[in-house]
DNA sequence: TGAAATGTTGGGGCG
DNA sequence: ACGCCCCAACATTTC
């Protein structure tokens, strides 16, 4: 009779190098039960997005080869979280339960199970695998919790540590006969159509397609990051963020990897610590997160629940969606989403801007489109990011801060190459009017084949009346402006 | 990690 | 030569 094995539960986790709850299971000499679990039940999880679904297949079928290639095997379940621990623990005998830590809603289940696995004498092992500081860690000098990012960003750098990485297990021996699904059961991938393909060609999901992508970063693309990040018609960001949000990387791999590249003197200070800057928005969106769960789903500042939204038609939600306001910026960008689960940053805050100021439709509305269409759906960025741009969260652009996706365009796609890339339709449309084509000469939009209404729409709103729509009901729903 | 409205300044045209 | 006006350029304020 073989002795009882240890549970090494995969969640966000997806990764074998500088896993640390992984290391500790493995390094308990015991047999592995090494699990992922599906949970579509629990009412703290989220449904995940279809690009989401897309990538967790993929990196899920990695992960799975890189287990067997090391001599393990991965055991693949669907249900309640809770549920599915309990069942392993009791088919298996299990005495301990490994996992990494998280931060959102779906903590309570965490500690769910850590209570009642510890009620049924069986061990249960949280480790910190997703950040670099947990939220609980963080406390501003009169101990609250960090509101404003600079601060946090000083702090957090104070108090970094750079652990060494867990050790990748050589080897991995699983317990036998442990009842796995088929992963094409799950139907992560879509069918009826296959709209995946764009995808397919952008990405390569897994932890080694992880490592590919810092590499080439910080060997290609870091040089310049500082101002070229903001150029959507250049690439030069890291693309590193569905990578963390499955953490098929840890923060720290990237930390100490950027580290190691500046003082080697191959990547520029300054470029390094503002790519390191982003890192930590990451990880203040999580500090925000943790400390409101409901972030995603409310105004971080509350008294922004009582603006006057607009239900927004089908229609114009639809043009939004598709890349169809008849602002090339935004369409681009849309398109560039739906095409390939990614947008690039500065058109996210430009397109994000337009839903809920221009549209004025609620934020949440358009954070569940990302959600659906990013393949780095994040629950605390993209939460986070949502509410920065519509003005509502912490240390939040203000409310009256509209972008303008006219200058917007012209100021960071200043050739319109990234909205030819995206709009072809308006490829032959020279440059001073391809962020307005309905400010162009008609001469000048035949001649570019160019016909507004047809072959590329009117713009749905017009912007400087849309502002000023958008100023008037975000004022009206702050307390202090009724006085 | 804005943009628009409003205010100020100063050069140049012109009577 | 002088004052007046215009307006671009820049600065400040407001949303």
């Amino acid at each position: 009779m073989s002795e009882r094995p240890v549970i090494f539960w995969f969640r966000d986790d997806l990764r074998l190098a500088d896993n640390p709850a992984l290391a500790a299971a493995h390094a308990s000499g015991k047999q592995l039960v090494i699990v992922y679990a599906l949970d579509e039940q629990s009412k703290e999880a989220r449904a995940l997005g279809g690009a989401s679904r897309w990538w967790l297949d993929k990196s899920l079928r990695d992960l799975s080869e890189r287990i067997a290639a090391k001599g393990g095997r991965l055991t693949l379940r669907r249900g309640a979280a809770e549920a599915v621990v309990a069942a392993l623990v009791s088919e298996t005998s299990a005495i301990t339960v490994y996992w990494n830590r998280r931060y959102g809603a779906a903590r309570k289940i965490d500690e769910r199970i850590e209570k009642s696995l510890k009620a049924a004498g069986v061990g249960a092992e949280s480790f910190n695998g997703l950040l670099l500081a947990e939220p609980f860690n963080m406390k501003t000098a009169s101990g609250g919790d960090y509101k404003v990012f600079t601060p946090f960003w000083k702090a957090l750098q104070a108090s970094l540590v750079a652990p060494e990485a867990a050790p990748e297990p050589r080897s991995l021996k699983s317990l036998g006969n442990v009842r796995s699904d088929e992963i094409a059961d799950w139907r992560l991938h879509p069918t009826k159509p296959d709209w995946s393909t764009g995808l397919a060609d952008e990405w390569t999901p897994g932890e080694l397609g992880a490592r590919k992508r810092l590499r080439s970063f910080l060997k290609d693309r870091i040089d310049g990051y500082a101002n070229g990040r903001d150029r959507p018609d250049h690439d030069q960001t890291s693309r590193l963020s569905p990578h963390l949000r499955f953490g098929e990387i840890s923060p720290h791999q990237v930390l100490r990897a950027a580290i190691h590249a500046q003082e080697a003197g191959e990547a520029p200070a300054r470029d390094v610590q503002k790519f390191l800057s982003e890192v930590a928005w990451r990880e203040f969106s999580y500090h925000l997160l943790y400390h409101d769960p409901e972030m995603a789903r409310l105004s971080w500042r509350r008294e922004f629940e009582e603006v006057d939204w607009r239900t927004g038609s089908k229609s114009e939600l639809r043009a939004w969606q598709r890349g169809r306001t008849g602002y090339p910026i935004i369409d681009a960008g849309m398109r560039q989403l739906w095409r390939t689960g990614f947008m690039h940053n500065r058109v996210r805050m430009i397109a994000a801007s337009f839903f809920a100021k221009d549209l004025l439709v609620h934020w949440r509305q358009g954070e569940q489109w990302f959600w659906d269409t990013l393949v780095d759906a994040d629950e605390a960025n993209n939460a986070n990011g949502w509410q920065w741009t519509a003005g509502t969260g912490a240390d939040a652009a203000p409310y009256f801060r509209v972008f303008n996706p006219v200058l917007q365009g012209k100021k960071f796609d200043p050739e319109g190459d990234y909205v030819r890339a995206w709009v072809p339709e308006l490829g032959k449309l020279p440059n001073a009017w391809i962020h307005a084509p309905w400010s162009a000469p008609a001469p000048v939009l035949a001649q570019a084949g160019v016909t507004l209404g047809d072959t590329y729409p009117e713009p749905v709103v017009d912007h400087g009346a849309a502002r000023k729509r958008a100023l008037a009901a975000y004022k009206s729903s702050r307390p202090t402006a009724s006085a």
